[in-house]
DNA sequence: CTTTTATTGTAATTTTTTTACAAGGACGCT
DNA sequence: AGCGTCCTTGTAAAAAAATTACAATAAAAG
């Protein structure tokens, strides 16, 4: 009943699919944004056959009608605004780039959302609970999330550091326990000097938990591997929004250790909320 | 013509309406959810009018017609999968508060998204574009933003700084020139300390882009404000998603500027990259 | 090659939306 | 206050759109 992707569901059905619906099939992959505003005389017209069989086509991808059907799609496509490419060219205005700049990070951070593994997930909350000290390592783009996860980890009553510099990184990691616990982040999975750092800290006894792409060595190397597979646009040549992919990771892992804490925790951020308040301008 | 926030116009749009085209609208307002499965004859009847006043409300509100509506609003609702408020319980499996996580950030994106100013950017923009030096400030939360936005400015070829200590930012607020300016970034608007260092930047003939909420202290006292209203979710006392919004804006931003250089920096960048690779794994 | 079954289109029907128009009400003007 | 105009809303008819029933054609099997 939920409404899986759409275009998913039709791409798998295109083989179960009759000739003639697959005709439909296969406009509505190619152009689906224009079917939303589609009547079902302009659609049957456009794929080139007639409008029952167009009917036909909706309820065989698990629609109840037409117009059910054109609902689904319409909310696939704003969930993923940018189904087909979404690049930032020198023509455009404000306006575009500020659009597609948001709606390119939010496709980031729903593709990333679907496809992270819940049990990788809970097994590096267990670990981070469990831990004496946290830190986290990271170069360049990723050295900012890694101090904006340490800021978030300390305010969690968590004994963290981050470290962008890679003899800190190498004389940190030796001096660790046995279950303590490093978050390697990595946008590219393949910075040498992470990986170094790295397999000091296994060689400490320490676990490593990664945030980088599938399939890449900083993957490969951490005891517990987070995938968050954000494609960089490549026509810019900064890390836009795999990086944000990265915060809303680790916000879930502060979250799922803040709830691990449990009460305790609710008065300690009180107090902290007081202390700032001190800072703050009355006004 | 751009599909902005339906909702937010139909609640801009409250005053303007005739009264029983307000019933329609507080009905849509009340429950948007239950109203892309209905016809235009339900909608009517839960609203208490006829079905032409429905069609009437669906003008008024900038779309073309019923179906355009509901169109409308279907993308709306998927686009901002939280519509009403996400609170993460003690409760929550790893699953749901990781949905929660993800669809808060996704939620507060599309919001900021929206209410941004295109020309305050666009002032911010030119600003930063005619800077000799350009500097990031920001506590707490703000800090790893600042520094985030540091390196992402650096690698645009501008000259550019990030402080989150007071001392440093009131030195190095002194030592700035006529036209170059400070970002100063604040999720609650109303550090004392970056209020004070804002005032330094203003004595020395620096201009200041504020990045905070709207109506705030440190909003006001910028030169150019660029509001971010993302209300933080108060059961949890770590401020998530505002940074994020921030982030993003700062991408804007950054994108403007790599636009107005132009060429010469995707040169710049390309080589940026080539030397990147050196220090990467070669796996 | 015939018979049966599956697939597709035509035409009619039903549903849904939209338009045209008239009734009712509010507000201003004399 | 009474009259008239304009604005608002609903009723009913028309238009548009989607769906169904059925027939024709194509494909497959015997």
């Amino acid at each position: 009943m939920k409404p899986a992707r759409l275009t998913q569901t039709i791409s798998d059905s295109l083989t179960t699919l009759r000739k003639s619906e697959r005709k439909v099939a296969e406009f509505v992959l190619k152009d689906p944004l224009a079917v939303i505003r589609m009547r079902i005389v302009d659609l049957a017209q456009h794929a080139e056959v007639s409008e029952p069989t167009v009917v036909r086509f909706c309820r065989a991808v698990g629609c109840n009608g037409f117009q059910d059907f054109k609902l689904a799609l319409a909310q696939q496509l704003a969930s993923s605004p940018s189904y087909g490419q979404i690049a930032v060219t020198d023509q455009d205005s404000t306006r575009e780039y500020t659009h597609k700049v948001f709606d390119t990070t939010v496709d980031t951070l729903l593709k990333v959302r679907d496809s992270l593994d819940l049990e990788t997930l809970d097994a590096a909350i267990a670990a981070i609970y469990a831990a004496q000290r946290v830190e986290f390592y990271g170069f360049g783009a990723s050295a900012a999330v890694a101090f904006d996860a340490q800021h978030k980890f300390f305010r969690l009553q968590i004994t963290s550091a981050a470290y962008a510099d890679p003899h800190l990184q190498n004389m940190s990691a030796t001096s660790l326990h046995p279950g303590d616990v490093v978050i390697a982040i990595s946008q590219s999975g393949r910075s040498q000097a992470l990986l170094d750092s790295m397999e000091l800290v296994k060689q400490a006894g320490g676990i490593v938990i990664g945030l980088s792409p599938t399939g890449s060595p900083v993957a490969r190397s951490a005891s517990i591997s987070i995938h968050v597979d954000a494609k960089e646009d490549n026509q810019i040549y900064i890390p836009l929004s795999s990086r944000i992919a990265h915060l809303a990771v680790i916000d879930v892992l502060a979250i799922g250790v803040a709830q691990k804490k449990g009460p305790k925790l609710d008065e300690h951020l009180m107090r902290l909320k007081a202390g700032l308040a001190s800072l703050r301008s009355p006004v």
